[in-house]
DNA sequence: GGTCGTAGGTGCACCATACACATAGACGAC
DNA sequence: GTCGTCTATGTGTATGGTGCACCTACGACC
C-alpha cells in the first residue's frame, strides 16, 4: 500500500484548464482539437477531450470566447475560437489567484526542504 | 459581469491539503484546532473545519497518521495526531508531483507574462 | 469495405470542496 | 445560574470539477 507515482496524490489547481485555454486563445484564435495538443506545453498532459470541449462550451456560452464553424477541406468541420473583451478580463483576473498558488507552493517546498535537512536519513524524494 | 477577484476563478492545487497537513506533523505532533490555525501559512486560508476534520479521520484510517485522545485541562479533549512512516512516504512520493504542478504555474506564467508584453494596451493585472 | 487520423460531442459516476449546522467542555461576565 | 465566547471535534448535504467511457461524422488510404 506504498504510495505510487503515477497516483493521482495531488493534481493541478482546480478549474486550471480555463485559464490554460484563455491564455491560448490570447496568443491566437484555434479549434478545440489544436488546443488539446498544446495545453500540454501548459502541464496538463492527458487531458479529457470531452472536458476541454465541454470547457469551451461553457465560456462560449458565459461570453468569454466566441466560435465560429469554419468548413475544412481536408476532415471534418472544425470550430474556431476567439477570444473576446470580456474573456481577456478573465485572463488577467486570474493571474492575481494563480501568483497566489505559485507562491503557497514555493512556501510549501521550502518548508518540505527544511524537514528533509532536519531528518536526511530517508533516501532522497525524486526532485525536478 | 466582470470577474471579482474574491470568486474562486481557481484554486489551489487538488487535494492540497493531505500534503499541507503531513508537512505539518512531520513538523510535529498536533491536533486538529493547531493544524486549523497552521495550513493559513501554507497558503490556505479560509479552511473548512469540517474538511479538515474528515481529512484527518481519513488519513488515520489509511494509516498516515495515528491519533490519540489527549484530555486537556482547560478546555475540551483534544485529539493529537502523530506522522506514520507510511505518512512519511506518502509525503515524500507528493513532492514530485507538487513539484511539477509548480513547474506547471511557472510555465503558464512565462507565457503569461509574454502575452502581456504583446499587447500592453491593457492596464496591468495586479501581481505579486 | 475497413481502418486510421481528425474533429467535436454526450452520459455518467466519483470525489473533493463548500457551507451549514451540531456537540461539548472550560471560563468569565452579568 | 446562565449566557456568551473560545476551544475543539465533528456530521449532513449540495454542488461542481474531473475522469472515463462512449458516440457521430468527415476525409484519406489500402
Amino acid at each position: 500500500m506504498s504510495p505510487r507515482s503515477e497516483d493521482s496524490l495531488v493534481g493541478l489547481p482546480r478549474n486550471y484548464l480555463r485559464p490554460c485555454l484563455l491564455l491560448l486563445l490570447a496568443e491566437g484564435t484555434a479549434h478545440g482539437y489544436e488546443l488539446l495538443e498544446q495545453v500540454a506545453d501548459l502541464g496538463m498532459d492527458r487531458v479529457d477531450p470531452g472536458g476541454l470541449y465541454r470547457c469551451l462550451r461553457a465560456m462560449d456560452e458565459e461570453g468569454l470566447v466566441r466560435s465560429a464553424w469554419e468548413p475544412s477541406t481536408s476532415g471534418p468541420a472544425r470550430r474556431t475560437y476567439t477570444l473576446t473583451d470580456e474573456g481577456r478580463d478573465w485572463l488577467h483576473a486570474v493571474a492575481a489567484p494563480l501568483a497566489e498558488v505559485a507562491v503557497a507552493l514555493a512556501r510549501y517546498q521550502r518548508r518540505y526542504q527544511r524537514v528533509l535537512r532536519r531528518a536526511p536519513d530517508v533516501d532522497l524524494a525524486p526532485q525536478l
